[in-house]
DNA sequence: TGCCCTCACCCGACCGGTCGGTCGGGCACG
DNA sequence: CGTGCCCGACCGACCGGTCGGGTGAGGGCA
Protein backbone atom coordinates (compact mmCIF):
# COMPACT_ATOMS: atom_id res chain seq x y z
CA UNK A 1 0.00 0.00 0.00
CA UNK A 2 1.76 3.32 -1.09
CA UNK A 3 2.33 6.51 0.92
CA UNK A 4 -0.32 9.55 1.90
CA UNK A 5 -0.21 10.77 -1.71
CA UNK A 6 1.11 14.14 -1.05
CA UNK A 7 4.51 12.75 -0.21
CA UNK A 8 4.46 11.02 -3.67
CA UNK A 9 5.22 7.82 -5.65
CA UNK A 10 8.03 6.78 -7.18
CA UNK A 11 7.18 5.73 -10.88
CA UNK A 12 3.75 5.09 -10.99
CA UNK A 13 2.80 8.00 -12.04
CA UNK A 14 4.37 7.13 -15.72
CA UNK A 15 2.35 3.63 -16.04
CA UNK A 16 4.89 1.04 -17.29
CA UNK A 17 7.49 2.16 -18.96
CA UNK A 18 10.50 0.15 -19.24
CA UNK A 19 13.52 0.39 -17.27
CA UNK A 20 15.11 2.70 -19.82
CA UNK A 21 13.51 5.94 -17.94
CA UNK A 22 15.51 5.03 -15.01
CA UNK A 23 18.42 4.66 -17.33
CA UNK A 24 18.20 8.59 -17.97
CA UNK A 25 17.15 9.56 -14.98
CA UNK A 26 20.49 8.09 -13.57
CA UNK A 27 22.32 9.48 -16.73
CA UNK A 28 20.46 12.95 -16.01
CA UNK A 29 21.77 13.13 -13.06
CA UNK A 30 25.55 12.18 -13.33
CA UNK A 31 25.38 14.88 -16.67
CA UNK A 32 24.06 17.07 -14.83
CA UNK A 33 26.55 16.82 -12.08
CA UNK A 34 29.36 16.79 -14.67
CA UNK A 35 27.96 20.13 -16.53
CA UNK A 36 25.75 21.79 -14.29
CA UNK A 37 21.83 21.49 -14.55
CA UNK A 38 21.54 24.90 -16.06
CA UNK A 39 23.86 24.21 -18.24
CA UNK A 40 22.86 21.13 -19.34
CA UNK A 41 20.25 21.21 -22.53
CA UNK A 42 17.97 18.75 -22.80
CA UNK A 43 19.39 18.38 -26.67
CA UNK A 44 22.79 17.71 -24.66
CA UNK A 45 21.03 15.19 -22.92
CA UNK A 46 19.96 13.74 -25.93
CA UNK A 47 22.56 13.05 -27.26
CA UNK A 48 24.63 11.30 -24.47
CA UNK A 49 21.26 9.25 -24.29
CA UNK A 50 21.58 8.16 -28.13
CA UNK A 51 18.62 10.14 -28.82
CA UNK A 52 17.00 13.04 -30.05
CA UNK A 53 15.43 15.83 -28.27
CA UNK A 54 12.11 14.77 -28.89
CA UNK A 55 12.47 11.39 -27.80
CA UNK A 56 13.08 12.33 -24.67
CA UNK A 57 9.38 13.94 -24.14
CA UNK A 58 8.59 10.51 -24.23
CA UNK A 59 9.56 9.68 -21.73
CA UNK A 60 9.53 12.65 -19.51
CA UNK A 61 6.69 15.68 -19.65
CA UNK A 62 9.30 18.56 -18.91
CA UNK A 63 12.89 18.64 -17.60
CA UNK A 64 11.67 19.59 -14.10
CA UNK A 65 9.75 16.17 -14.59
CA UNK A 66 13.41 14.83 -14.44
CA UNK A 67 14.78 16.70 -11.71
CA UNK A 68 12.21 15.69 -9.54
CA UNK A 69 12.50 11.92 -10.52
CA UNK A 70 16.18 12.08 -9.56
CA UNK A 71 14.82 13.87 -5.99
CA UNK A 72 12.89 10.81 -5.66
CA UNK A 73 15.10 8.23 -6.27
CA UNK A 74 16.76 9.41 -3.31
CA UNK A 75 14.61 10.31 -0.82
CA UNK A 76 12.44 6.92 -1.56
CA UNK A 77 14.64 4.61 -0.58
CA UNK A 78 16.24 6.48 2.14
CA UNK A 79 12.90 7.08 4.06
CA UNK A 80 11.38 3.63 3.37
CA UNK A 81 14.99 1.83 4.82
CA UNK A 82 15.08 3.78 7.50
CA UNK A 83 11.52 2.71 8.62
CA UNK A 84 12.61 -0.62 8.47
CA UNK A 85 15.44 -0.09 10.26
CA UNK A 86 13.79 1.82 12.69
CA UNK A 87 11.27 -1.50 13.53
CA UNK A 88 13.92 -3.90 13.93
CA UNK A 89 14.93 -2.58 17.14
CA UNK A 90 18.85 -2.33 16.69
CA UNK A 91 20.61 0.34 18.81
CA UNK A 92 20.06 3.86 18.01
CA UNK A 93 23.40 4.26 17.15
CA UNK A 94 23.70 1.46 14.91
CA UNK A 95 20.64 2.86 13.14
CA UNK A 96 22.31 6.26 12.80
CA UNK A 97 25.69 4.61 11.77
CA UNK A 98 23.25 2.56 8.86
CA UNK A 99 22.00 5.89 7.63
CA UNK A 100 25.03 7.49 7.47
CA UNK A 101 26.56 4.55 5.15
CA UNK A 102 23.32 4.90 3.03
CA UNK A 103 24.28 8.23 2.05
CA UNK A 104 27.35 7.66 1.17
CA UNK A 105 26.71 4.75 -1.00
CA UNK A 106 24.27 6.99 -2.87
CA UNK A 107 26.96 8.97 -3.52
CA UNK A 108 29.11 6.27 -4.68
CA UNK A 109 26.92 4.80 -7.20
CA UNK A 110 24.19 7.84 -8.13
CA UNK A 111 26.87 10.24 -8.86
CA UNK A 112 25.15 13.53 -9.42
CA UNK A 113 22.36 12.77 -7.14
CA UNK A 114 23.12 14.27 -4.19
CA UNK A 115 24.15 17.72 -5.93
CA UNK A 116 20.93 17.79 -7.76
CA UNK A 117 19.31 17.16 -4.21
CA UNK A 118 20.95 19.59 -2.32
CA UNK A 119 21.28 22.28 -4.78
CA UNK A 120 18.39 22.46 -7.01
CA UNK A 121 15.30 21.51 -5.13
CA UNK A 122 14.52 25.11 -5.33
CA UNK A 123 13.64 25.11 -9.35
CA UNK A 124 11.13 22.40 -8.82
CA UNK A 125 7.80 23.55 -9.18
CA UNK A 126 5.14 25.00 -6.13
CA UNK A 127 3.20 21.53 -6.08
CA UNK A 128 6.52 19.29 -6.58
CA UNK A 129 9.01 21.27 -4.09
CA UNK A 130 6.32 20.75 -1.32
CA UNK A 131 5.99 17.63 -2.04
CA UNK A 132 9.71 17.13 -0.94
CA UNK A 133 9.62 19.34 1.53
CA UNK A 134 7.15 16.98 2.89
CA UNK A 135 9.75 14.19 2.34
CA UNK A 136 12.57 16.44 3.94
CA UNK A 137 10.68 16.65 6.90
CA UNK A 138 9.68 13.25 7.40
CA UNK A 139 13.33 11.92 7.05
CA UNK A 140 14.82 14.97 9.61
CA UNK A 141 11.94 13.61 11.88
CA UNK A 142 13.25 9.83 11.58
CA UNK A 143 16.68 10.78 12.61
CA UNK A 144 15.60 13.44 15.50
CA UNK A 145 13.18 10.35 17.32
CA UNK A 146 16.44 7.88 16.40
CA UNK A 147 18.32 11.22 18.36
CA UNK A 148 15.75 10.92 21.21
CA UNK A 149 15.63 7.04 21.17
CA UNK A 150 19.40 6.88 21.85
CA UNK A 151 19.13 9.41 24.38
CA UNK A 152 16.43 7.25 26.19
CA UNK A 153 18.38 4.78 25.77
CA UNK A 154 20.82 6.35 27.45
CA UNK A 155 23.60 5.81 24.57
CA UNK A 156 23.99 9.83 23.85
CA UNK A 157 23.60 12.52 26.44
CA UNK A 158 20.58 14.28 26.51
CA UNK A 159 21.22 16.49 23.40
CA UNK A 160 18.40 18.83 21.30
CA UNK A 161 17.82 16.18 18.63
CA UNK A 162 16.78 19.14 16.06
CA UNK A 163 20.17 20.54 16.37
CA UNK A 164 21.99 17.82 16.66
CA UNK A 165 20.03 16.71 13.10
CA UNK A 166 20.93 19.17 11.63
CA UNK A 167 24.59 18.91 12.87
CA UNK A 168 24.57 15.70 11.54
CA UNK A 169 23.05 15.93 8.49
CA UNK A 170 25.86 18.75 7.97
CA UNK A 171 28.48 16.55 8.36
CA UNK A 172 27.27 13.71 6.32
CA UNK A 173 25.55 15.63 3.44
CA UNK A 174 28.55 17.95 3.01
CA UNK A 175 30.94 14.81 1.66
CA UNK A 176 28.94 15.49 -1.55
CA UNK A 177 31.42 18.14 -1.79
CA UNK A 178 34.66 16.07 -1.34
CA UNK A 179 33.54 12.48 -1.27
CA UNK A 180 35.40 11.25 -4.48
CA UNK A 181 34.94 7.53 -5.76
CA UNK A 182 38.31 5.56 -6.58
CA UNK A 183 39.58 7.86 -3.44
CA UNK A 184 41.39 6.17 -0.53
CA UNK A 185 37.86 5.65 1.66
CA UNK A 186 35.38 3.66 0.88
CA UNK A 187 31.73 4.79 1.51
CA UNK A 188 31.60 2.73 4.34
CA UNK A 189 35.04 3.74 5.61
CA UNK A 190 34.03 7.53 5.30
CA UNK A 191 30.87 7.00 6.90
CA UNK A 192 32.25 5.42 9.77
CA UNK A 193 34.38 8.13 10.15
CA UNK A 194 31.67 10.80 10.40
CA UNK A 195 29.93 8.61 12.33
CA UNK A 196 32.38 8.01 14.89
CA UNK A 197 32.95 11.44 15.21
CA UNK A 198 29.69 12.47 15.91
CA UNK A 199 29.30 9.56 18.46
CA UNK A 200 31.88 10.83 20.32
CA UNK A 201 30.49 14.45 20.11
CA UNK A 202 27.46 13.26 21.80
CA UNK A 203 28.23 10.82 23.93
CA UNK A 204 28.16 10.97 27.68
CA UNK A 205 31.37 12.64 28.73
CA UNK A 206 32.66 10.88 31.72
CA UNK A 207 34.66 14.27 32.99
CA UNK A 208 32.01 16.40 32.21
CA UNK A 209 33.85 18.59 29.15
CA UNK A 210 37.50 18.08 30.48
CA UNK A 211 38.66 19.87 27.36
CA UNK A 212 38.74 23.55 26.96
CA UNK A 213 36.17 25.53 29.49
CA UNK A 214 33.02 27.06 27.07
CA UNK A 215 34.03 30.31 26.40
CA UNK A 216 31.02 31.84 25.13
CA UNK A 217 30.49 34.59 27.30
CA UNK A 218 33.89 35.88 27.59
CA UNK A 219 34.90 35.61 23.97
CA UNK A 220 33.94 39.20 22.22
CA UNK A 221 36.49 38.36 19.40
CA UNK A 222 39.47 40.07 17.94
CA UNK A 223 38.34 43.98 18.62
CA UNK A 224 40.72 44.67 16.81
CA UNK A 225 39.61 42.88 13.46
CA UNK A 226 35.86 43.57 14.01
CA UNK A 227 35.68 47.32 12.61
CA UNK A 228 37.06 45.62 8.98
CA UNK A 229 34.04 43.80 8.85
CA UNK A 230 31.39 44.87 6.75
CA UNK B 1 50.60 44.98 0.72
CA UNK B 2 48.13 42.80 -1.65
CA UNK B 3 48.04 39.12 -1.70
CA UNK B 4 49.31 36.78 -4.33
CA UNK B 5 47.61 37.79 -7.77
CA UNK B 6 46.31 34.73 -8.18
CA UNK B 7 43.82 34.80 -5.29
CA UNK B 8 42.77 38.06 -6.21
CA UNK B 9 41.75 41.22 -5.16
CA UNK B 10 38.19 42.42 -3.43
CA UNK B 11 37.14 45.99 -5.39
CA UNK B 12 40.65 47.54 -7.02
CA UNK B 13 39.57 46.42 -10.37
CA UNK B 14 36.97 49.48 -10.48
CA UNK B 15 39.19 51.76 -9.10
CA UNK B 16 37.03 53.96 -7.04
CA UNK B 17 33.38 53.46 -7.35
CA UNK B 18 31.81 54.36 -4.10
CA UNK B 19 29.51 52.73 -2.00
CA UNK B 20 26.88 52.15 -4.15
CA UNK B 21 28.39 48.96 -6.03
CA UNK B 22 28.85 46.89 -2.48
CA UNK B 23 25.04 48.04 -2.02
CA UNK B 24 24.37 46.48 -4.96
CA UNK B 25 26.33 43.42 -4.26
CA UNK B 26 24.50 42.78 -1.03
CA UNK B 27 21.21 43.52 -3.19
CA UNK B 28 22.23 40.99 -5.35
CA UNK B 29 23.08 38.42 -2.89
CA UNK B 30 20.03 38.39 -0.83
CA UNK B 31 17.61 39.09 -4.31
CA UNK B 32 19.40 35.59 -5.32
CA UNK B 33 19.04 34.04 -1.84
CA UNK B 34 15.12 34.82 -1.86
CA UNK B 35 14.51 34.18 -5.42
CA UNK B 36 17.11 31.97 -7.10
CA UNK B 37 20.62 33.14 -8.82
CA UNK B 38 18.58 31.40 -12.56
CA UNK B 39 15.36 32.85 -12.08
CA UNK B 40 16.35 36.28 -11.13
CA UNK B 41 17.05 38.20 -14.01
CA UNK B 42 19.41 41.25 -14.61
CA UNK B 43 15.94 43.47 -15.05
CA UNK B 44 14.76 42.39 -11.98
CA UNK B 45 17.85 43.14 -9.69
CA UNK B 46 18.15 46.17 -11.59
CA UNK B 47 13.99 46.91 -10.90
CA UNK B 48 14.63 46.20 -7.18
CA UNK B 49 17.67 48.64 -7.15
CA UNK B 50 15.56 51.54 -8.46
CA UNK B 51 17.46 51.27 -11.76
CA UNK B 52 17.32 50.56 -15.05
CA UNK B 53 18.94 47.46 -16.14
CA UNK B 54 21.51 49.03 -18.71
CA UNK B 55 22.54 50.93 -15.11
CA UNK B 56 23.63 48.07 -13.82
CA UNK B 57 26.10 47.60 -16.37
CA UNK B 58 27.42 50.93 -15.08
CA UNK B 59 28.63 49.04 -12.17
CA UNK B 60 29.14 45.38 -13.25
CA UNK B 61 30.66 44.05 -16.79
CA UNK B 62 28.43 41.05 -16.32
CA UNK B 63 25.83 39.10 -14.05
CA UNK B 64 28.84 36.38 -13.86
CA UNK B 65 30.76 39.66 -12.33
CA UNK B 66 28.22 40.26 -9.68
CA UNK B 67 28.11 36.70 -8.58
CA UNK B 68 32.37 36.56 -8.17
CA UNK B 69 32.05 39.79 -6.34
CA UNK B 70 29.59 37.94 -3.80
CA UNK B 71 32.26 35.15 -3.55
CA UNK B 72 34.78 37.64 -2.80
CA UNK B 73 33.08 39.57 -0.10
CA UNK B 74 32.55 36.27 1.67
CA UNK B 75 35.82 34.68 1.26
CA UNK B 76 38.41 37.14 1.74
CA UNK B 77 37.63 38.62 5.10
CA UNK B 78 37.18 35.23 6.01
CA UNK B 79 40.61 34.41 5.01
CA UNK B 80 42.04 37.56 6.40
CA UNK B 81 40.72 37.39 9.86
CA UNK B 82 41.77 33.67 10.12
CA UNK B 83 45.40 34.47 9.38
CA UNK B 84 45.14 37.20 11.55
CA UNK B 85 43.99 35.16 14.36
CA UNK B 86 46.28 32.17 13.89
CA UNK B 87 49.21 34.70 14.59
CA UNK B 88 47.55 36.29 17.42
CA UNK B 89 48.95 32.64 19.79
CA UNK B 90 45.44 32.09 21.08
CA UNK B 91 44.28 28.58 21.67
CA UNK B 92 43.93 26.27 18.29
CA UNK B 93 40.74 25.07 19.99
CA UNK B 94 39.90 28.85 20.65
CA UNK B 95 40.78 29.87 16.85
CA UNK B 96 38.23 27.33 15.51
CA UNK B 97 35.51 29.08 17.77
CA UNK B 98 35.88 32.40 15.95
CA UNK B 99 36.13 31.28 12.76
CA UNK B 100 33.01 29.03 13.48
CA UNK B 101 31.09 32.95 14.43
CA UNK B 102 32.95 34.26 11.37
CA UNK B 103 30.42 31.96 9.55
CA UNK B 104 27.66 32.51 11.24
CA UNK B 105 27.25 35.85 11.11
CA UNK B 106 27.85 36.06 7.85
CA UNK B 107 24.93 34.12 7.87
CA UNK B 108 22.67 36.45 9.78
CA UNK B 109 24.42 39.92 7.86
CA UNK B 110 24.80 39.07 4.29
CA UNK B 111 21.68 36.87 3.21
CA UNK B 112 22.56 34.64 0.07
CA UNK B 113 26.46 35.27 0.23
CA UNK B 114 26.77 31.86 1.50
CA UNK B 115 23.82 30.11 -0.82
CA UNK B 116 26.01 31.53 -3.84
CA UNK B 117 29.19 30.68 -2.38
CA UNK B 118 28.48 27.24 -1.92
CA UNK B 119 26.24 26.27 -4.82
CA UNK B 120 26.98 28.53 -7.72
CA UNK B 121 30.93 28.40 -7.84
CA UNK B 122 30.30 26.31 -10.94
CA UNK B 123 28.63 28.82 -12.84
CA UNK B 124 31.93 31.01 -12.80
CA UNK B 125 34.01 31.06 -15.49
CA UNK B 126 36.96 28.94 -15.89
CA UNK B 127 39.51 31.41 -14.31
CA UNK B 128 37.61 33.31 -11.42
CA UNK B 129 36.24 29.57 -10.60
CA UNK B 130 40.16 28.60 -10.40
CA UNK B 131 40.33 31.63 -8.60
CA UNK B 132 37.82 30.70 -6.49
CA UNK B 133 39.59 27.81 -5.98
CA UNK B 134 42.54 28.46 -4.60
CA UNK B 135 40.64 30.59 -2.15
CA UNK B 136 38.96 27.66 -1.08
CA UNK B 137 41.94 25.67 -0.68
CA UNK B 138 43.55 28.10 1.29
CA UNK B 139 41.16 28.83 4.00
CA UNK B 140 41.08 25.18 4.27
CA UNK B 141 44.29 24.54 4.81
CA UNK B 142 44.45 27.34 7.30
CA UNK B 143 41.57 25.30 9.38
CA UNK B 144 43.51 22.18 8.86
CA UNK B 145 46.83 23.68 9.81
CA UNK B 146 44.25 24.85 13.37
CA UNK B 147 43.46 21.57 13.83
CA UNK B 148 47.30 20.09 13.53
CA UNK B 149 48.15 22.91 16.08
CA UNK B 150 45.49 21.16 18.49
CA UNK B 151 46.54 18.16 17.71
CA UNK B 152 50.41 18.97 18.79
CA UNK B 153 49.29 21.34 21.61
CA UNK B 154 47.34 18.17 23.10
CA UNK B 155 44.02 19.60 22.95
CA UNK B 156 42.62 17.19 20.42
CA UNK B 157 43.29 13.62 19.86
CA UNK B 158 45.09 12.52 16.88
CA UNK B 159 42.98 13.26 13.55
CA UNK B 160 42.89 12.89 10.40
CA UNK B 161 43.56 17.00 9.60
CA UNK B 162 41.72 17.10 6.34
CA UNK B 163 38.82 14.26 6.94
CA UNK B 164 38.37 16.35 9.90
CA UNK B 165 38.22 19.86 8.14
CA UNK B 166 35.78 18.45 6.08
CA UNK B 167 33.41 17.14 8.81
CA UNK B 168 33.43 20.69 10.87
CA UNK B 169 33.10 22.75 7.58
CA UNK B 170 29.87 20.31 6.71
CA UNK B 171 28.19 20.91 10.33
CA UNK B 172 28.88 24.96 10.00
CA UNK B 173 28.39 25.06 5.90
CA UNK B 174 25.44 22.77 6.38
CA UNK B 175 23.99 25.86 9.12
CA UNK B 176 22.83 27.75 6.16
CA UNK B 177 20.18 25.51 5.04
CA UNK B 178 18.12 25.64 8.07
CA UNK B 179 19.89 29.10 10.18
CA UNK B 180 16.62 31.60 10.47
CA UNK B 181 17.83 34.88 11.86
CA UNK B 182 15.51 35.76 14.20
CA UNK B 183 15.15 32.06 15.64
CA UNK B 184 15.98 30.50 18.95
CA UNK B 185 19.39 31.18 18.60
CA UNK B 186 21.71 33.77 17.88
CA UNK B 187 24.61 33.51 15.34
CA UNK B 188 26.85 33.65 18.38
CA UNK B 189 24.83 30.46 19.83
CA UNK B 190 24.34 28.70 16.97
CA UNK B 191 28.35 28.76 16.63
CA UNK B 192 29.26 27.82 19.61
CA UNK B 193 26.59 24.56 19.72
CA UNK B 194 28.40 23.13 16.57
CA UNK B 195 31.54 23.90 18.06
CA UNK B 196 31.26 22.13 21.35
CA UNK B 197 29.55 19.10 19.41
CA UNK B 198 33.01 19.21 17.16
CA UNK B 199 35.37 19.03 20.16
CA UNK B 200 33.96 16.48 21.89
CA UNK B 201 34.02 14.47 18.91
CA UNK B 202 37.69 15.37 18.53
CA UNK B 203 38.71 15.64 22.38
CA UNK B 204 40.88 12.98 23.94
CA UNK B 205 38.72 10.28 25.22
CA UNK B 206 39.49 9.49 28.88
CA UNK B 207 37.90 6.33 28.55
CA UNK B 208 38.70 5.11 24.96
CA UNK B 209 35.62 5.13 23.22
CA UNK B 210 33.62 4.25 26.19
CA UNK B 211 30.03 4.36 23.94
CA UNK B 212 28.94 1.98 21.56
CA UNK B 213 31.57 -0.65 20.26
CA UNK B 214 32.83 0.09 16.34
CA UNK B 215 30.75 -2.12 14.08
CA UNK B 216 32.52 -1.46 11.08
CA UNK B 217 33.47 -5.10 9.60
CA UNK B 218 30.46 -6.68 11.07
CA UNK B 219 27.54 -4.80 9.90
CA UNK B 220 26.97 -6.17 6.81
CA UNK B 221 23.58 -4.06 6.91
CA UNK B 222 20.08 -5.54 6.73
CA UNK B 223 20.18 -8.09 4.11
CA UNK B 224 16.85 -8.07 3.07
CA UNK B 225 16.82 -4.56 2.46
CA UNK B 226 19.68 -4.47 -0.13
CA UNK B 227 17.63 -5.65 -3.05
CA UNK B 228 15.40 -2.67 -2.98
CA UNK B 229 18.09 -0.46 -3.30
CA UNK B 230 18.35 0.18 -6.72
C1' DT C 1 30.79 85.64 -12.61
C1' DG C 2 29.67 83.13 -16.50
C1' DC C 3 31.00 79.61 -19.80
C1' DC C 4 32.05 75.05 -21.28
C1' DC C 5 33.83 70.52 -20.83
C1' DT C 6 34.15 66.28 -18.47
C1' DC C 7 32.59 62.44 -16.43
C1' DA C 8 29.83 59.69 -13.32
C1' DC C 9 25.48 58.14 -13.65
C1' DC C 10 21.32 56.98 -15.91
C1' DC C 11 17.90 54.93 -19.49
C1' DG C 12 14.37 53.49 -23.75
C1' DA C 13 14.76 50.63 -27.30
C1' DC C 14 16.71 46.95 -29.41
C1' DC C 15 19.34 42.51 -30.66
C1' DG C 16 21.12 37.78 -31.01
C1' DG C 17 21.30 33.50 -29.19
C1' DT C 18 19.79 29.79 -26.52
C1' DC C 19 16.70 26.59 -24.86
C1' DG C 20 12.51 24.20 -23.38
C1' DG C 21 9.05 22.41 -25.67
C1' DT C 22 5.88 21.09 -29.87
C1' DC C 23 4.30 19.37 -34.45
C1' DG C 24 3.58 16.04 -37.57
C1' DG C 25 4.98 12.05 -39.16
C1' DG C 26 7.91 7.52 -39.71
C1' DC C 27 9.04 2.67 -38.45
C1' DA C 28 8.35 -1.91 -36.47
C1' DC C 29 6.41 -5.30 -33.72
C1' DG C 30 2.61 -7.92 -31.70
C1' DC D 1 -3.74 -1.56 -36.90
C1' DG D 2 -2.69 0.17 -32.56
C1' DT D 3 0.97 1.45 -29.73
C1' DG D 4 5.64 2.10 -28.12
C1' DC D 5 9.44 4.34 -29.73
C1' DC D 6 11.76 7.57 -32.49
C1' DC D 7 13.01 12.07 -35.06
C1' DG D 8 13.81 16.62 -38.44
C1' DA D 9 12.19 20.88 -38.37
C1' DC D 10 10.27 24.50 -36.16
C1' DC D 11 8.57 28.07 -32.63
C1' DG D 12 8.06 31.42 -28.94
C1' DA D 13 9.84 33.31 -24.92
C1' DC D 14 13.20 34.92 -22.26
C1' DC D 15 17.38 36.97 -21.04
C1' DG D 16 22.11 38.79 -20.98
C1' DG D 17 24.07 42.36 -23.01
C1' DT D 18 24.56 46.66 -26.23
C1' DC D 19 23.63 51.15 -28.53
C1' DG D 20 23.17 55.73 -28.60
C1' DG D 21 22.02 59.28 -26.16
C1' DG D 22 20.46 62.19 -21.98
C1' DT D 23 21.23 64.85 -17.47
C1' DG D 24 23.57 67.42 -14.08
C1' DA D 25 27.17 68.39 -10.69
C1' DG D 26 31.83 69.99 -10.45
C1' DG D 27 35.98 72.19 -12.02
C1' DG D 28 39.08 74.79 -14.96
C1' DC D 29 39.44 79.08 -17.34
C1' DA D 30 38.74 83.71 -19.14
Amino acid sequence: MPESPLIGTATDNPPVKGGRREELIVLAASLFEAEGYHQTSMERLAERAGLAKPSLYHYFKSKEEILFEIHLSFIQPLIQRQIRRMELGLRPSQVLLEAVVDHMEVLAEKPGTLRMFFEHHRELGPDRRAQMRENRIRYRRLIEDTITAGVAAGELRPVDPRLTAFALFGMVNWAYKWFHVNGELSPRETAYFLWDLFMRGVQHDGTEAAGPPPPLPSSEPLPELSEQWP
